[in-house]
DNA sequence: AATCTTTAAATTATAGATAATTCTGCGCTG
DNA sequence: CAGCGCAGAATTATCTATAATTTAAAGATT
C-alpha cells in the first residue's frame, strides 16, 4: 500500500515479501534465495538479508544458519495456538482502550464493518476486519502491544487467505456488531468475551485449505 | 551462556549485546556505532547491522532509518505494559501446561525456587527465576507463545536490574510457593490468578532505580 | 550578536568481490 | 544392488570498498 520512499531498502523487500507470503504467492516452505530476489529488486543481496532478519522477527519465514530461509509453514495447531494469543492481546487491549473510546470511534468501526460485509473478495473482507479491530484497539495506548497485535493478525490472515482462495461469500460480521453494541453500553466484560471468541473463530472453522497447510519436506 | 560456536556471527553479537543490555552495561538511549562494535568483535559492520535487526525486533533497541540504532528506553508506562502481556500470555500458557505438569516438574521447579531464594545478588536471582517460569510454562507445547514470553521476560529482567544494582536483597518467594502449591492441588485457576498478580509485581514496586529509567536527549 | 548557509567530517547504507559451507550427482566399493 | 564417499556446482556468509545521508561547525549575511 504505502511504499513510503524514504524507507530503508531492506524495509522496502521485506514489506513486498510479507506481501507476497501473506497473499499465499509464496508457498509455505519453499526456498528464498537471496541472490535470485536481489536481482529481481535490482540491488545487492546485503538488504535483502536484513529484510529476512525482519520477516523472520515477524514470523513469517524460519532461517537455518547456513541453508538459507525458507516460507513459514503453518499447522493447524500453530494457527489455534496464534489466535490464542491474539484474543488473549486483544482482550487486554480492549480493556485498556474502552475508557478512551469515544462515539466518533465507534461510528468510524461501524463504517468499516459495513464496508467488511459488502466486501467481495477475502482480502478485501481481510483489511477491513483488520481495520476494525486496529479501531477499537489503538486507543489502549501500549505500542508494544498493538505491535504484537499487528503480527499476530497478518500470521491469522495468512491462513485466512490460504482456506479461501477461490470460493468466498462475505459473511455479515455478527460479532463485530455485538463488540460495538457491548461498547456502546458501556459492558466492557460482555465485548471482551465476544471479542476473544470471536478471534479464536479463525482457528476453529478449519475450511478445508485449497493450498496443502501442512510443509512438505522438499 | 552457551556460546554456541555453529551460529553466526550474527548471533553471537546479538547475543553478547543483549546481554550487556540487560544487565545495564549499555545505558538506555546511548548510541550503538555499527563500525565500532564491528572493530570490537573484529568483524565487518554487515554482520553487526543484522544483530542490530535481532535486537530491534525483541525491543532491545530502536532504529532510525539513516540516523543509527540506540539501545531502547522504557519508561514506567512501558514497563506495565510488558507486565501486563506478559501476565496475560504467561496465564494462557500455565492453561495449556497444566495438563501436563508431571511430579518431577513440580519437584524441578521447587528447587529452582529454593536456589532463587539464597541467590545472592539480583542477577542470580533473576536468573532462577527465569528458569522457574520456563519450567513450569513449557509443557504447553505452544512455541510461538513460549518465545514471545522470553522477550517480555527480558524487559522486564533489564528494568529489574537497573532498579536494583547494588542494594539487594532476596527475598523468599511466597508468589512461586502458592503457585506450585496450587497446581500440586489440582487448583488450575487459583494458579493462574497468583502468576498474573505476581508478574505485575515487577511493574508495581517502583523500587527507585539507581539509573535514571526515562531516555535522555541527548 | 544572532541566524542562515555552506562546507567538512563522521556515520550509515549499499554494492561488488571473496571465502566457506552445503547440496547434488556420479562413481566406487562391499 | 545398496551404501559410502568424493568432486563440482550452487548458495550462503562475510569482507572490503563506494556512495549517500546526516551531524557539526565554521563563515557569511542581515
Amino acid at each position: 500500500m504505502t511504499t513510503a520512499k524514504d524507507d530503508t531498502i531492506a524495509v522496502r523487500i521485506s514489506k513486498v515479501l510479507a506481501e507476497r507470503i501473506i497473499a499465499g504467492a509464496l508457498e509455505p516452505g519453499s526456498r528464498l534465495g537471496q541472490d535470485h530476489i536481489a536481482e529481481e529488486f535490482g540491488t545487492s543481496h546485503v538488504p535483502v538479508r536484513e529484510a529476512f532478519r525482519r520477516l523472520e522477527a515477524q514470523g513469517l519465514v524460519v532461517s537455518e544458519p547456513r541453508r538459507g530461509v525458507r516460507v513459514a509453514s503453518f499447522s493447524l495447531d500453530e494457527v489455534r495456538e496464534v489466535a490464542e494469543m491474539r484474543a488473549a492481546l486483544e482482550v487486554l487491549a480492549l480493556r485498556h482502550a474502552a475508557p478512551h473510546l469515544t462515539k466518533a470511534i465507534l461510528d468510524q468501526a461501524e463504517a468499516v464493518n459495513r464496508a467488511g460485509d459488502k466486501a467481495g473478495d477475502v482480502q478485501a473482507w481481510e483489511e477491513a476486519n483488520l481495520l476494525f479491530h486496529r479501531l477499537i484497539l489503538k486507543p489502549c495506548a501500549m505500542p508494544r502491544l498493538l505491535k504484537a497485535i499487528d503480527d499476530l493478525h497478518t500470521a491469522s490472515a495468512r491462513f485466512l487467505l490460504a482456506g479461501w482462495r477461490s470460493e468466498w461469500e462475505a459473511p455479515t460480521d455478527r460479532d463485530h456488531r455485538a463488540i460495538l453494541d457491548a461498547l456502546r453500553a458501556g459492558q466492557v466484560d460482555a465485548a471482551a468475551t465476544v471479542l476473544a471468541r470471536h478471534v479464536q473463530w479463525v482457528g476453529k472453522k478449519p475450511g478445508k485449505p485449497s493450498v496443502p497447510v501442512l510443509a512438505k519436506r522438499a
